[in-house]
DNA sequence: AAAGTTTCCGTAACCGGTTACAAGAATTCA
DNA sequence: TGAATTCTTGTAACCGGTTACGGAAACTTT
């Protein structure tokens, strides 16, 4: 199919480029018939307008940052994610992404039109640079020391746990292990106070003994359940903070004999591609990564275009699978 | 500072944009003095071409194709840093890269000017089906039996493992173990392959309970290094075939007690940037991703130029850090 | 020295969009 | 009903490059 341009969707519509033009760019002075008439040609023709060309003759630079923290090891899988559904979003729009790799200062120079923040932490002094200068941004994840000042995505991190700790109990499990990550994080905080809300809303007990760092990798997971069994801790559940954490976890258990979830229960955390064919198929809560993605692209393509955007608090879904069962005594 | 464009060029040049434009695509019909002169307005004004207005009057699609396999298990830092690389070089020649995951028919039907296959193995349709299309390709990595049918840039495995091997020989390991890959992947064959080249120009014998399955991953070098200790498995140095792999059998190391690397010594491959700030700091074979991604692109454009390119076999370094020492007795 | 070649470079059209401007049609107002 | 507005749309210039074409100048050839 060689490639539809404005000229033939205007020639089939009976009108011209530039009506054309302000249907797809959603400018008023358009007859509404004329506007459904033009839309109907364009997905009929399954016209997609040339991003290049836009740019040019918008005459802007049409570059959007992604600004990384350097804390590569967490979560390789969900940033890929991440970045492809940005990459995505964005490039429909006209614009290219480039990364960034922790603060650069270039970022700042006139070098993009706006930009996406990733891990946001405590004392990062991005959020301030950038509101001095002027450069729209949207974070992903949020804290609350930020949560004010620019808007942000992020997933209900409390409800996650809070769900998947409820879920446990109702299988009835007492006692209940929460594999955390690192403590610097945002959502690491927000992940264990909702395995304290659950644990609370059922009245069980709180045992700090059963809060283990498992570093948010999958060797992290490992070396924990490791450390707890060699330590002779009682529980019959783990509810992780991440899904690669409870990888590493259930073969932790496993390489003690222990069988899933007969002898114990695991739960995870973001339900990556690798979750439903894991072994057993990893119950966990789903974080829906692309989505996220896609409304902070949209976030930031409304805020660059001048409106004020508000935060956005996105929910999540347990999905029960194999790795939970029922507490047998 | 304000875009600098062709025009600015001709006029500061005394010349037409005509004319710049040919000296920027080196075409000939342009006297050598003119030419210098224009290349020295260039340099001085800091011109850079725009990218979208160079495709739109070229014509194409000018978009690359990035295939990978399913495996997204092995080496995410690996890939995100090849990506990096792929971009940066395509995106300065006015190219946007487009990720295909698997073998997606749609990167054929004309979606791609070019491709970049990622972990092409065994029984792989892709090669094949890309040539009948004839979209341009390479590979990176490489297997034999693809190895004559297209272009390919791979970095010297065989070279990189022997190197490390014949350095813990040096230091007066005989018992030296090798944690591998998954068997599928030529990387994982041709490091064996390294392996065995050192032991045996060093008339040591190859033991096979010491070529342990790592994975590829941090978990799965970690296990196999407990399965050996709960083996009771004699060795005194590990050459890995990843730096992950290295990580995780450290740690498992570390958590029976031994001491790195008094007791044994390790080394990796790759030389990922947390090789360098790991405790102790990794010992390893250096693979410069960057240059290879780089490379590849570049033999992707010239492919797509009509050139006859041949194959690159990019060498290794060894990297002696502090995970490698002295065997004492 | 006239004619034929080459070499070098300016001109202008074009790539696929956006947008200021103007003009015709429809509507509102007196 | 005629004038003043408001809608709607076509026209043409422009974004920053590339390239076919043609002409002037320099070089060869007879």
């Amino acid at each position: 199919m060689a490639k539809v341009t404005i000229q033939e969707v205007a020639r089939a519509a009976g009108v011209s480029k530039g009506t054309v033009s302000r249907v797809l760019n959603a400018r008023d002075g358009v007859n509404g018939e004329t506007r459904t008439s033009v839309l109907d040609v364009m997905t009929q023709l399954g016209y997609v307008p040339d991003p290049g060309a836009r740019n040019l003759a918008r005459r802007g630079k049409h570059v959007i940052g992604l600004s990384l923290d350097g804390d590569e090891r967490r979560g390789n899988t969900y940033y890929g994610i991440l970045r492809d559904a940005l990459e995505f979003r964005f490039s429909s729009e006209g614009y290219s992404t480039k990364i960034f790799s922790g603060y650069d200062p270039a970022m700042l120079e006139a070098e993009s039109d706006g930009v996406i923040l990733l891990g946001v932490h405590l004392d990062d002094s991005r959020p301030s640079q950038l509101e001095a200068r002027k450069v729209p941004f949207v974070m992903v994840g949020h804290s609350l020391e930020h949560a004010e000042r620019a808007p942000w995505v992020d997933v209900d991190n409390i409800s996650g746990l809070f769900e998947a700790v409820r879920h446990l109990i109702k299988l009835g499990h007492k006692r209940i292990a929460h594999l955390t990550g690192a403590s610097t994080g945002q959502a690491s905080r927000q992940r264990i106070e909702g395995y304290r809300k659950g644990m609370l809303e059922a009245k069980l007990k709180i045992d700090n003994q059963l809060v283990w760092d498992g570093e948010f990798t999958e060797v992290g997971g490992y070396r924990a359940v490791r450390r707890a069994l060699a330590a002779k801790l009682e529980f019959s559940a783990i509810a992780a903070a991440s899904d690669e954490m409870a990888f590493g976890a259930i073969m932790a258990l496993e390489d003690e004999g222990l069988r899933i979830p007969w002898d114990v229960s695991v739960t995870g955390f973001d339900d990556l591609p690798s979750a439903a064919s894991f072994k057993p198929a990893l119950s966990t809560v789903r974080q829906d990564i692309t989505t996220i993605g896609i409304r902070a692209a949209e976030m930031l393509l409304e805020s660059m275009a001048g409106k004020k955007v508000s935060s956005a608090l996105v929910p999540v879904k347990l999905i029960v699978r194999a790795s939970s069962g029922a507490h047998t005594t």
